[in-house]
DNA sequence: GTTTAATGTACATTCATCACATACATTGAC
DNA sequence: GTCAATGTATGTGATGAATGTACATTAAAC
């Protein structure tokens, strides 16, 4: 099943969560809610719904939200307090030693190449991926 | 701890095991052994180490590599037979329903966005990622 | 200022999965 | 036919995921 969230900066309805999915709850939303700080939907000084508020509309354990928020935090996304809820903080993007970058860019070819081939095996065809990929690059252009 | 498997038909080691990633041991042996069969450095007819010898040289248990043998049976890739080894199948590539293909096209996009994007809240230039995503469709143009 | 209710935090529990250990069934080689 | 090498099946301890429940904090209401 499939829930929604509406976020505070923009119309349409993101962070959605599948049960059925082989990666877990935590690591989807917190999936969602980093895609939504990147793209700047979320921008700081916004409030995040309660981990009550956003388990029960998303149809899981506030716990398991609250999880979430506390992994965003060690990112440096989310400032959490008691009682005062979770905010989005300012958050300069994390400047890398060249060879972190190196072995990031590394890791993430990798994990790019297993992605591609996976799918690729799965009987997907090279041109809708190779598309796809275009995509990516081409929306991030125009974006930015 | 990395260790390595020489394929038959490839002169470069390939099948390296990372013990503290946080992806399990058998989906590395999955994407590993995944890749080399997309590649075609596994070929129709090749052998495979038996599971006790990979698990060997990889530096763990040869259940872990039955394992992963056994998904890609599962996937179409492997035969396997008792006391005679793993051998690689002849396998068309499985061909999609319409609909099958753009729920995994859309999942494809999906899983792409929220890599790159994690990538990027880790601090690594969006030049860089960029240019990885350029190269692994240049790369594929060429070997194909 | 006191009370209160909403929020995040902490810990226990249940269940699944991972990697390994061990015993077994099969079967090609000799 | 015997034997040893291979895959198969089942059990185990450790780890993690998602939840249940109780607690600590604290902004807001009065």
């Amino acid at each position: 099943m499939n829930y929604a969230l509406y976020m505070p900066n923009v119309q349409t309805p993101s962070l959605t969560v599948d049960v059925d999915s082989d990666v877990s709850i935590v690591q989807q939303i917190v999936n969602g809610l980093r895609g939504a700080l990147v793209r700047g939907d979320l921008a700081p000084g916004d409030s995040l719904p309660s981990s009550r508020a956003l388990g029960r509309d998303l149809g899981v354990h506030f716990n398991t939200v609250a999880q979430a928020y506390r992994m965003l935090e060690a990112e440096g996304w989310l400032a959490l307090k008691r009682r005062a809820g979770t905010v989005v903080r300012e958050r300069p993007n994390p400047a890398l030693e060249d060879a972190e970058n190196l072995a990031l860019t590394d890791s993430f070819k990798k994990e790019l190449l297993d992605l591609r081939t996976r799918y690729q095996a799965l009987g997907v065809e090279r041109e809708a991926l190779d598309s796809a990929l275009e995509d990516l690059i081409e929306t991030r252009r125009i974006s930015k």
